[in-house]
DNA sequence: CTTGGTACTTGATGCACATCAAGGCGAGTG
DNA sequence: CACTCGCCTTGATGTGCATCAAGTACCAAG
């Protein structure tokens, strides 16, 4: 299961969304060797159990950059591993107010919220070209009742899912823009070191105001704390592009909690 | 499983903490009888299946009002259930700040937060007397693979939260003050109504300073921001007693939105 | 090249809420 | 009864961020 990210991967059109049924003619992808299993995966399968694992991607899909995975009210059925690509979710309340309540890159699963009542209450778009393996929710159910450590790293992902909102609660609750924007730099360094990327260079891929959005800031408030952060030569921006110079001057910003 | 609140229970001191196994001696309080089966089982069990959800509670336990059910950094073994009383969980990031991100009553759980690294990441303390029923987990995924209800019903409770959340963080990141007072009370008798109580009146559990940190409001704007209910005719306050004149002078205040 | 659009930056001003401060109320206690 | 203590209310003042507004940088299309 959660299978993501491979080299081996078969040649596709650029149809905005497109599945790709796993059949025995698909050259095989499966999450046994896909490279970002060491993430998304659950650890210490025999191969029998791994073999029964892989079972559960039904198919594949494609997002273009800024096209939808699903949105709120769909019907739910599945969950989705990120393969390639970065996510946004949004969620919005009745009354059309709607806010950005995570950012999910490679390796991470999204769809969580539509188990309740079987619909989605968020929307996912691609913030750049994408690729998600599809598991229908109730293969995974199936396959848990007899995989003990996959049933386990299901209850785990979620779990972890409400202990990271309640880091964003804290985030919103207390936080000042500088502190908010310093934990959210230092998350998204975190991740993508996780995955191999660089941990003092990264690349913004969504706006600024996407990133107010998150935090709970407007977006011109976000480019002024970016602002403060290169005079003080915290950081270094051009675009998109960041570049931390000083790890530590962020992380004193975080913890410094001079307010409320 | 998911047991709480019964007329039936077997009397007890009233010692801080005490937990009674469940035993024969034990005047029989199952799930499958429990005035709360509603709220917290799984929905069209076998009389075969209900009798095995019943052996998921271990054992119950008290926890007077201000004391302490588990803590941060407590080793994770039990989901809990309310069986009666109220109580907070309370997150505090490792610089010390800390913040409620819920208040819980009879029929919910609590604990999720601790399955991801076995230990658990917030404070859960009583804000009344309080019983729940303890559920020790690894019984609960035993269980959950046998009776497909279960599991289903497990995985709709952390998805719950997790939406839950989301609607939290919306608040935190995009309501007003009085917004957000709304909402809160709103939630709160939608809650206890569903509870068989007054849509119309409440008892406050917590003071003003614990509603602001949920909120992410200081308990001088929590206390103003009443007064200001007050003063419109929406609510009557005495004390923690609350009583809600015009609901719909609430929705209007939450669906306004002239803000941010 | 120009044109247009989107994303971003920066300044000026205002406001919602925090902060600081001074009581008031109710419950428990000597 | 007075006393204390925790909790709450209310006023005066300050400030962090929103809002409004103008302008710049970059990119894609013509």
């Amino acid at each position: 299961m959660f299978d993501s990210a491979n080299a081996n991967r078969t040649p596709t059109t650029s149809i905005d969304i497109k599945v790709q049924p796993v059949t025995p003619a698909t050259i095989k992808v499966a999450c046994s060797n896909c490279n970002l299993r060491e993430l998304c995966m659950p650890m210490g399968l025999t191969q029998h159990e791994l073999d029964r694992v892989d079972e559960v991607v039904a198919s594949r899909r494609k997002v273009k950059r800024g096209a939808t995975l699903f949105r709120n009210g769909d019907r739910f059925t599945s969950l989705f591993a990120i393969r390639t690509g970065f996510f946004k979710t949004l969620t919005a309340s009745e009354d059309g107010r709607d806010q950005v309540t995570g950012f999910q890159m490679a390796g991470e699963i999204m769809g969580l919220d539509g188990i309740v009542n079987e619909s989605h209450t968020c929307d996912a778009i691609a913030l750049e070209d994408a690729e998600v393996c599809v598991m229908p929710f109730d293969r995974i159910e199936e396959l848990s009742r007899e995989v003990n450590a996959l049933q386990r790293h299901v209850h785990k992902i979620m779990s972890r899912e409400i202990v990271r909102e309640h880091g964003v609660m804290v985030l919103l609750g207390s936080m000042r823009a500088e502190e908010r924007l310093a934990a959210f730099l230092l998350n998204l360094v975190q991740r993508l070191h996780a995955r191999g990327f660089s941990q003092s260079e990264l690349v913004l891929r969504m706006t600024r105001e996407e990133i107010g959005s998150y935090l709970g800031l407007k977006l011109e408030t976000v480019s002024r704390t970016f602002s403060k952060f290169v005079d003080d030569g915290i950081v270094e921006v051009r675009q998109r592009h960041v570049r931390i110079v000083k790890p530590e001057g962020l992380k004193l910003i975080v913890n410094s909690q001079e307010c409320r």
